[in-house]
RNA sequence: GCGCCUGUAGCUCAGCUGGAUAGAGCGGCAGACUACGAAUCUGUAGGCCAGGGGUUCGAAUCCCUUCAGGCGCGCCA
């Protein structure tokens, strides 16, 4: 059940990926720091990509050193060089500025690496950061009690493109999404179909000051009237609450799972905050604290002492009225995510609850869980301009502009890219005109313009009786002299991409993946212009061929984290 | 008042666990289809990284401060 995203080639999912330029790279820097005696973690070494001309891969390493082994940089760089350079992985070592160490491969050593990564493919991508280890990710969320709106559709994108990113990158992931069928908000979704409903059978009740407002309150009170009709007219709403409560939210959730769907959204399971309750679960939590001694009683009401773990104030679990507040509930449903063997739960939330932080944090501690073990990523407000102009999304009077607009305006595919190419904790402005008038050079069509361009390639190489028809089978090596420099280019990018996205993976960033590819996507287009790929030189063609067929496999692993097509034709 | 996020090219944003001459897309300007898809490509202009101070070999990045925008600070949810 946790591994539900057919996303993961079991088989291959063993395999970890040992030989990519980074990896071997901090082991030769590993053994070259010993030499010095200097005691350097492979993993600690900084390891950067620096601009083109300087090489593939950089490192400041001896100006790190300096101080420890009170040397100057460039004479540590000296030395380290010495015993790297034997080493025939490169072609090029050098030194610059103030005593960065350059590095560049050796091409058959490049070339090497790529005819791996066709033979490998998804295994040579990946990189195993999580080593089993099991991660929940909560997200979307929303209130059964309208439509979802954009934020909702960015958190949406992002939990979705991190849990496939994190799947990939060896943990055992769960999608979970948190349905709030218990508390003041369902209840005043009820109330207001409620009253929509008196009046649509003309015994008007006031309306509920704080109530849902939007046109689909009615089409509710409307489908009541359908299937029930008059059977609940003139009644008290205390009388009928739960019917109207559970008919409200059951289809409002029903829509709200549909429009997930169609956004290519799904997720693993849905907790009910109802089923807290039935398995006695809120009441456990408190226990458990009382248990661990961070409860206190003040005031006719019950506390918890959160200021021991960092937060501002402490908080009231149960009122002097004997209800519980927001608060308990949640703890409970944290607490059970734990208790399923969670190594860590990532919760995306908008940010207009950060506040919330500190509180579910010192619980979550006060329970006796490792602070890192829970990370809140939050999801920035997305406003909406039309022309330029700020669209006005007011809640209560139910105008916001939906999820489900945006994606018959502009497409899912390009809502989510839109979404994924800024850090979740930028805010983001989306003008609809644009999106929609410049769809033909959105950068979403850019990158799958360059994935069916590739396609279109080996259609044409069929067409032509290349040597190759859906794809040349790998050889077991090739003459590198067969690229050229352009080419040497492509193949580089191709291979640092294991290093993106580990650096994507660990920080739990899936915008990485949306900037590579776009990078990758220029790279590949200003190939295709430059040469044919298909020429008279069989031997040529095959080797071009080939390099496609990288960018392809590139190209799809990284679209599918996205969760973006990727389009044989367009 | 306190806390969190943000401030980088005309616009939208990367870069932020300190590294070399700060990048991309869009928009502007000037160009490229008799060859595998022009949803593409080439060239060009555009910056006191909000301001100021500090830390050090080195700061867009870390610290302090000012300013501007957003969001929070309930025994609400």
């Amino acid at each position: 059940m946790l591994l539900q995203h057919g996303f993961i080639d079991k088989e291959k999912k063993g395999s970890v990926n040992e030989h990519t330029m980074e990896r071997h790279l901090r082991t030769i820097l590993q053994d070259a720091c010993a030499a010095l005696s200097a005691d350097v973690q492979g993993d600690a070494i900084e390891i950067q990509v620096p601009k083109e001309e300087f090489g593939d891969l950089s490192t400041p390493l001896a100006m790190g050193l300096a101080k420890p082994l009170r040397k100057a940089p460039r004479a540590i760089a000296e030395q380290i060089v010495q015993t790297v350079r034997a080493n025939d992985v490169f072609e090029k070592v050098d030194i610059a500025g103030p005593g960065f160490i350059n590095f560049t491969f050796a091409k058959p050593f490049l070339v090497a690496e790529m005819l791996r990564l066709l033979r490998e493919q998804d295994a040579f991508l990946r990189e195993d950061v999580g080593q089993g280890r099991k991660i929940q990710i909560e997200f979307v969320s929303a209130n059964p009690t309208g439509p979802l709106h954009l934020g909702h559709g960015r958190g949406a994108a992002l939990g979705a493109a991190l849990a496939n990113l994190l799947a990939e990158a060896g943990f055992i992931v769960e999608k979970e999404f948190y349905i709030n069928d218990a508390g003041r908000q369902v209840r005043l979704l009820g109330l207001s179909v409620y009253a929509r409903y008196q009046d649509l059978l003309g015994r008007p009740v006031p309306f509920p000051e704080d109530g849902y407002r939007g046109d689909y309150i009615t089409d509710l009170a409307e489908a009541v009237r359908a299937s029930h009709g008059d059977s609940y007219a003139g009644k008290a709403f205390d009388d009928v609450a739960e019917f109207f409560i559970d008919f409200a939210y059951l289809r409002m959730l029903d829509a709200l799972k549909q429009d997930l769907a169609d956004f290519g959204v799904v997720f693993d399971t849905w907790q009910s905050e109802r089923d807290l309750y039935r398995e006695n679960l809120v009441e456990q939590g408190i226990d458990d604290l009382k248990r661990r001694g961070h409860i206190f009683e003040h005031e006719g009401a019950v506390w918890f002492r959160s200021t021991d773990f960092g937060d501002d104030k402490d908080r009231v679990l149960v009122k002097q009225d004997g209800d519980y507040t927001y608060f308990t509930p949640d703890i409970a449903y944290h607490r059970k995510k734990f208790e399923k063997g969670f190594d860590e739960v990532i919760d995306i939330w908008g940010a207009d609850h950060h506040g919330y932080i500190p509180r579910m944090s010192a619980a979550i501690q006060a329970l006796g869980h490792p602070k890192e073990s829970f990370r809140v990523l939050l999801v920035q407000m997305v406003s909406l301009l039309k022309a330029g102009q700020p669209v006005q999304m007011s809640k209560r009077a139910g105008e916001f502009i939906t999820l489900r607009e945006i994606m018959d305006e502009i497409g899912p595919d390009t809502t989510k890219f839109l979404f994924l190419t800024r850090r979740s904790d930028s805010q983001l402005e989306i003008d609809i005109e644009v999106a929609k008038a410049q769809s033909s050079e959105n950068p979403v069509f850019y990158v799958q313009y360059a994935h069916a361009r590739i396609n279109s390639i080996f259609e044409k190489a069929r067409e032509a009786g290349a040597p190759a028809g859906e794809a040349p089978s790998v050889p077991d090596g090739i003459d590198a002299s067969l690229y050229n420099d352009d080419e040497y280019r492509l193949i580089r990018k191709l291979l640092l991409y294991p290093m993106m996205f580990r650096g994507a993976a660990n920080t739990r960033e899936p915008h990485r993946v949306t900037f590579y590819l776009q990078e990758l996507a220029a790279m590949f287009h200003q190939y295709y212009h430059k040469y044919r790929i298909i020429t008279d030189d069989a031997a040529v063609t095959t080797v071009r061929l080939l390099l496609c067929q990288a960018v392809r496999i590139v190209l799809r692993h990284g679209l599918k984290i996205l969760g973006v097509q990727a389009p044989e034709k367009m």
